[in-house]
Parts: C-alpha cells; sequence; structure tokens
DNA sequence: GGCTAATCGAGACGGTACGTCTCGTCTTGTA
DNA sequence: TACAAGACGAGACGTACCGTCTCGATTAGCC
C-alpha cells in the first residue's frame, strides 16, 4: 500500500529549500539541465522528499514559480482613466519580458510543461496566468462601464486579442518584440474594440 | 576524423523507414514517449543511420512532420472576393484542428520542438508554419488591395491577429474552440482592419 | 545530547512483541527480507522504538533467537554410558536439522551475522552455539574419566571434530545430509579419540 | 523483451576492469561497501554493463574471485610419500590464511553469498572450493593406495574431516588459528584414517 | 562484373537521470 | 519521557535512453 503521506507533518523547511533550490537553478541553467536529482542535492533534501510530495519535475517548477508570483501579491492594472495608455503598460511591459531570454526562459519551460500534461496545463493557468489574465480583464470591465468599450464586447476574448498575438509572435519568433510592436498590438484592439460611432 | 557522410549513397529506404515510424509512434503515444530507441526498433534500423543523418530526436520529428505537410503541396486559401467569409472558412479549419486532440498532437509536438531548440525553432517556423501564414497573408493583400482593409494595416501583425488568439487560447485551454469563437476572431480582427470610413 | 534510554522504563510489551514479530518474520519470508520495518510494522511497534534497544537488526534477531533458545532451558547431553550412540544420537539430531531447510534458515541467518559482524559474532557463539557445544563437551569429558576416550584429547577439539565437518557440507552442499552420514563422522571421530590400545 | 547480449561482443577490456575494480575495492573496504555503483565508478564503466553480464553483485564477486583462483593454475598437493608432512603443509597453510584478516575477508564474503543464494552456492563450491577440496583427495587418494589410509576410507569424508574444523573454529572464533591447531586437526585425523594395525 | 569503400542493421559501450527502496535518525503528537 | 507513527537525509538499487563506438554484411559507384 503505498499510503498517502500525512502533509500535517510535512516539512515546511524542506518544501521551502526544494522551491528556492529550484528556482535558484533555473536561474542559473535553466530548464533543461534542472533535474531532480540536481534539485534535491542542491536543497540538502533526499529525492524521496520530493517525489514525496510532488509528481515530478514538472510539478515541483510550477509550485516554485507559482509562490515566486503569488508572494508579490495579485496584480492589478493602473486605472489613469486612460485605457489606451493603461494598455499599453502593460502590454509593453509584457513585451519586454518576453523579448529578455533569461526572463522568458522560465514562460517557456511553463510552456512545453502544459503542452506535456494536461493537469500542469490546467495548474498553469489558474495559479500563474489567471491572476494576470484577471487584472487586465478587470481593467477593461471598468472601461466598458466608462463607454471607451464596445458594451457587447466579450472580455475574455478581448484579453486574448491583446495576448494572443504577441505570444505567438514570442514562440514562433516571427517578428521583433519592441514598443512599438507592443503599441502596435495596442492599437489594434483598441480599433477593434472601440464603440462603433466613435 | 568525423568525416561527413555522403549522402549521395544515403539509404532512401532507412529514410522512409524512420519518417514512417516517427509519425506512426507520434500518433501511438505522444511526444513524450518518443525516443530515438524507439524509432530506430520500429523502423528497424540501427541508431546510427539516425544519428548519422539527423542531429536528434528534433531533427527527425520536424522532417516527418515537414514531409507530411509538403505532401499536400503548398496551402492557398480561397478568394471569393467576400474577406469575411473566406477568414471564416479558415479560420474555422484552424480552430477545428486545434480542438481535436488527435491532430492538435503533431501541432504539440511542434510547439515544444519550437520551444526547445533556436535552429528548430526556424526551421519549423520557415518550413512547416510560414507557407500557412503565407497564404492567409496573400488573401489579405488582395483583400487591402481591393481596398477592403485599411491601406496602412501591417499584414503580419494582421495574421497574428487572427492566428495569436486562438493557438492562446489552445494552449492554455482557457476556453471552448468552436465555430462561434472562430466567427468571433474574425469579427474582431475585420472590425480592426476595415477601412475607418466603412 | 544523545542520552541513553532508560531500560526501568521500557515497554515489556514492546520488546516480547518486537521479538515474536521477528521469529514470525524469520519463519515467514527468511533472513533475506527480514528488515527492521518489517519487524515494527509487524510489532505494531515504531521504528525508533527498535534502534532505541538494539543496534540493528542482527541484533534483535540474535535476542530473538537466544530467547527461544534458553526458554528451552539448557541442552544436556544423555549419558548412556556409550558413548558411541550418544554421540550417534546428537549427531544425527543435528543433521537432521541442517537438512531442514526450514530450521537450517535460521542457522544461516545466525551464520551471515556471525560473518558480517565481529560484536555479533562473540555473542552468537556465547549465547546460542556455546551452550550446545558444551554440552557434548561434558559428554565427552565423562567419557575421557570413564577411560573410552584417550586421556590426552583436547575436547574443544574433539567438538569440533564432530561439528565442523558437518557444518562444512552443510554450507557448502558437498553432499547428502543424511543419518548413514552422521554415523559416518562418529565412527571417525572414534577412530581418531578412541585410546590407542583399544 | 530482454533478448539477451552476445558474448561474442563483449568487450575484454571492461570484463577485465570490472572484476579487477571489485577485488581492489574488496580488499579496500571490504564485502559490506562494495556496491555495484562503486565498482562501476572505480572500472570506468556504466552499470548497465555490469547488469548485462552479471545477475548483481554476488555474481560478480564470485566471477572476480574464481579469475584470481584459476588465474594461479590447478592447486597441486606436494607428494612427498610422507602423508602427514604433506597435510601438515596443507593445513597449516589454510589455517594462516584464515588467520590473517586481510586474506579471509575474501573468504568471508564468499562464504556469505554461499549462504544466500543457493545458484551462488554452486557456483562458489565448484568452481573455487573444489579445486582446492580435489587436490587434498588426491593426495589422500594415493596415500591410500600406498597403504597408509585405511582401504575403506571415505575420501570426501576424510577431506571434511581435516577442513571442515578449520572453518568452524574461523567463523565461531572458537579457538586460536595457529600451526599448533593445524598440527592437531592432523593428528586427530591421521588417528582416525590409519589403518587399524598399524 | 568485380573491387572497394561507405552505409547499413545491430547492439555493446560509458554515462546520466530516473523513480523506488531501505537504511538509521529526527520530529510530532499521545499516554 | 517512552511510545507509535512516519517524514526525513542519504544513497544504492536496477532501468531507460542518451549519443558514440565497434562489428560483419550488404550495397553502391568506379574501374
Amino acid at each position: 500500500m503505498p499510503n498517502a503521506p500525512d502533509p500535517a507533518r510535512r516539512s515546511e523547511r524542506s518544501r521551502k529549500a526544494i522551491l528556492d533550490a529550484t528556482l535558484a537553478l533555473l536561474h542559473e541553467s535553466g530548464y533543461r539541465d534542472l533535474t531532480v536529482e540536481a534539485i534535491a542535492a542542491r536543497a540538502g533534501v533526499g529525492k524521496q522528499t520530493i517525489y514525496r510530495w510532488w509528481s515530478g519535475r514538472g510539478a515541483v517548477v510550477l509550485d516554485a514559480l507559482a509562490e515566486q508570483v503569488s508572494s508579490a501579491g495579485p496584480p492589478v492594472l493602473p486605472d489613469s482613466g486612460d485605457l489606451e495608455a493603461d494598455l499599453r503598460a502593460v502590454v509593453r511591459a509584457i513585451v519586454a519580458e518576453l523579448a529578455d531570454p533569461r526572463l522568458s526562459a522560465t514562460t517557456r519551460a511553463l510552456t512545453i510543461e502544459t503542452l506535456s500534461s494536461e493537469t500542469l496545463a490546467e495548474q498553469v493557468r489558474d495559479r500563474l496566468l489567471r491572476p494576470q489574465l484577471d487584472a487586465i480583464k478587470t481593467r477593461l470591465r471598468s472601461a466598458r462601464q466608462a463607454g471607451h468599450l464596445r458594451k457587447e464586447a466579450d472580455l475574455d476574448q478581448a484579453v486574448e486579442l491583446l495576448i494572443g498575438p504577441m505570444y505567438h509572435r514570442w514562440m514562433l519568433r516571427t517578428g521583433p518584440l519592441t514598443d512599438e510592436y507592443a503599441d502596435g498590438i495596442v492599437d489594434l484592439a483598441m480599433a477593434a474594440l472601440r464603440p462603433r460611432a466613435a
């Protein structure tokens, strides 16, 4: 019988050490060279302690990143009243992160996990991405109420309209990831979403 | 000296067997369980024969999929004169493919490769994706000339506007992939790209 | 400080359970599969309770067997006056035990311990084997006094002459372990030990 | 299918390295600390290469020792015509080896294997011990023909009479292992085996 | 049509990491 | 504080593949 371990007795110190080691190794050597063995060694932890609480490398990475994100508190977009300016800011920020090979390495890793495991995909979506998307969605909702967006606009689709093209270009390297590009996206999205009789 | 092998003496039978085995295994067990060893065994081929002609698993998969795609000939979009209808058709087709887990397994494999190796990413982009994107781009160019699109529209960005949101939703499973969704994308894109004083 | 545990507070119930479980597992699955973990589980005891009072598996097994043996009281050989007959009886009995795979499993276990740890070897020798050897020695001493053995015979060596060949054959399976074999040993030993001018 | 490996393609260099490493580690750290992992590392060999050709640690050790023994050629006892002197020499030699903790470590390892696995026991007996025992047996046979032994003496039993007590004393450390002890054994054995009307 | 050199199938090799197992210690309530 | 329970650090286990390296046994293109 592989009896389930008792979470109440879990060592917080080990949990912390494992997630810290994971992030450290991720930054130092990238996802490709990240092994469970290396994490255990770096964390000063037995491998079994990792396998006891996680299903594998992917799950550990997810938790490590989720912890990192959630420690920053829920993301909120500024609401200056000027929707276009606010979106420009956030889209420029995301594009900048994707353009930085160092920062986007993590995103790359996560995306691979997302494509490889359905369960991890859910987790990534809900714990890492959703908060960011929701922040944008909230800003758009307020804009819609203020009449800066068509009343009938589907906010989820609107968010994807902003985010999707960016990720696509990033993944396939089909073009530069610059501020100009970011602004272009916002222009297009605004053109699509602005009330018709502007 | 590891003298380069002589392509003239390459066994076409082995090349075929390897690519076929790769596609078969990809469909049967997915990308995760696809190993060079398994390909060799399935193809009735020595491992060295694979490493002699390809740099590794990724390269083989790429070739296998490229062969599959190119055998269908270059994709062309219909040009009925009605841009919106034509786009609806193609976007619906792509959405349908992504919604089918069997068909999208291939895309999944490719996307992983794209994320894993810069050199493979280039190949994937140029040999597999570009033709599809170019087909759409060509249709959009003809529409722009016909005055159905803003004169100043950036066609690359326009293509990404159509494609990006779809892939994003597919990867993250953030929503349903239906005809209605496809139509919604086209609506938004048209709203963004249509000449202002329509 | 790893303060020594207080034997006064030791749980007799646990001690008993551990030794019983050890014997039970030894009979059921053999020495190879006998782990401290299994003993603890079977005895309904924490592993620490074992390690608190014993140095490891070997020590527990030793204690378990010693308890088993000592509960039977000190062994005594019959003294019928006919030395050869008495020896035949005891040697046949030992040979029979060694021939039975079930019974000799325990001896096997002990012998391994003996070979693995000097301290355990001492214990095994003194607590388990010595009583048996001494019983034979006592019988031989009485025979020597009765003039049935050479006066100058070294009794320890005499005991080994009886016991050693048997164990050797048992360990190496170099021949059958039968009553005839037992009798042959006694014949040889008697030939060696009988007063010359018989 | 775990197809059997092809012995014809076996690397003699690896085989040698593995057996050498095994002997070296055995002498340095003893059987207890001997792991397959350590052997592989020391031999500069992949673990799989060990598992490909041997069933586990025991089998490797056996082969290593067998190689060591067989490289010395088949053992032959001198036949000076004086049986007692010849036996004294060989028994003293064996006792000396058992008395040396360094040399007897090997014997200890083998004996443990013998006790742990029936299949290994057979191998140990036939490949390592039998040659030694047979050498003694041969000497005894020639002595019997020369009339120095009882005609009806069972040679196997005679060999065990010489060897058994020694091993017993060695295993259980029930007494000193000295030349005097060796001579005592020979005396006893001769007394048992000499023709009656000597 | 025979020669010869490279490719082929096969698979053994030195490695790395896997995920599991067991060890002996440490930790956490309970009595 | 001894106990039952079991998580922990450690590290060996035996397996799966990696990419490289021999092996004969086909091939192919040049004589």
